[in-house]
DNA sequence: ACTAACCTGTAA
DNA sequence: TTACAGGTTAGT
């Protein structure tokens, strides 16, 4: 489900309800979520902590827990973190809930692909998952240059190159297609003919959809919500995700609808070389 | 570099 | 009934 401009959104709201809340019960409902941990385990060790910081790397949420422990969430496709006033009867696919000193936190997760992982806080960035992702998109080191020698290496096509979390952190299937259509960059180009000015419209194409959706709160076409329940907007302003065979919103050309990195791939044929 | 696998729900 | 869905990974 959420790609980087909707973790971010979750973060967002999630600091302004659950930060400096102290988790006083945890429930393990579906154990598999907490993954290595037996979940009697991870509730003794989560029971008891406060929350001392909420951050986000990539499509990744870090929970910052005092006694020098931290959560780490990943949502894949399905997953939700929402926060509860008052106690909350858990919905159908509620697998983890902390109390705490101030209402709850429910996570829930469809198709269950969603991961909630403890770990010393002082090892998270040896988490393998954790380590090998690329540079962050939205920070201010982040430049062109960097984005350029990040494809330098690749062989692979554009849309391959950009979903792949080693290279850039935070893209998925919405983002990439949509940075590709206002880059002018087709899906399928090689990533290694791109000029420096292409590379250039590239960087500034993702920079100012990954924006511009933050401020939107994000995309909500199925499932995505933030951590108060609410859908973001940013769907509304999607110029190519989910419109193949509709017309392009420049030329009115009808869009191409492919199948690339094992992912649908919709682009303009005449606006995207 | 692709595909299957992990899951459930929804729409064609 | 089949295909497909904001993701990642382990296996060819």
């Amino acid at each position: 489900m959420p790609e980087l401009p909707e973790v971010e959104t979750i973060r967002r709201t999630l600091l302004e309800r659950v930060l400096g809340l102290n988790i006083i019960e945890v429930k393990v409902l579906w154990p598999p979520v907490a993954q290595n941990w037996q979940d009697r385990i991870f509730a003794e060790v989560v029971c008891g902590r406060k929350i001392e910081s909420i951050e986000r790397r990539g499509k990744y949420l870090l929970f910052t827990l005092d006694e020098g422990w931290s959560l780490v969430a990943h949502l894949r496709m399905t997953g939700r973190l929402n926060y509860y006033s008052c106690v909350q009867v858990p919905e159908r696919h509620t697998h983890l809930v902390f109390s705490l000193n101030q209402g709850e936190l429910h996570f829930s997760d469809v198709r269950k692909f969603g991961r909630i992982q403890l770990i010393p806080t002082d090892l998270r960035f040896r988490l393998a998952s954790l380590a090998k992702l690329g540079p962050e998109p939205l920070d201010a080191d982040f430049t062109a240059n960097t984005l350029g020698k990040r494809l330098a290496s690749k062989k692979t096509n554009l849309k391959t190159a950009l979903l792949d979390q080693r290279v850039l952190a935070g893209l998925g299937n919405i983002y990439v297609d949509e940075a590709l259509f206002r880059s002018g960059l087709a899906p399928e180009r090689k990533v290694c003919s791109l000029s420096a000015d292409e590379i250039g419209k590239l960087y500034g194409a993702i920079r100012e959809v990954l924006q511009a959706s933050i401020l939107a709160h994000g995309t909500s076409l199925r499932d995505y919500r933030d951590a108060n329940g609410r859908a973001g907007n940013f769907q509304d302003l999607l110029q190519v995700y989910g419109r193949g065979a509709q017309p392009c919103l420049k030329c009115g050309r009808l869009l191409e609808k492919i199948r690339l990195a094992g992912r649908t791939t919709v682009f303009c044929k005449s606006c995207q070389s």
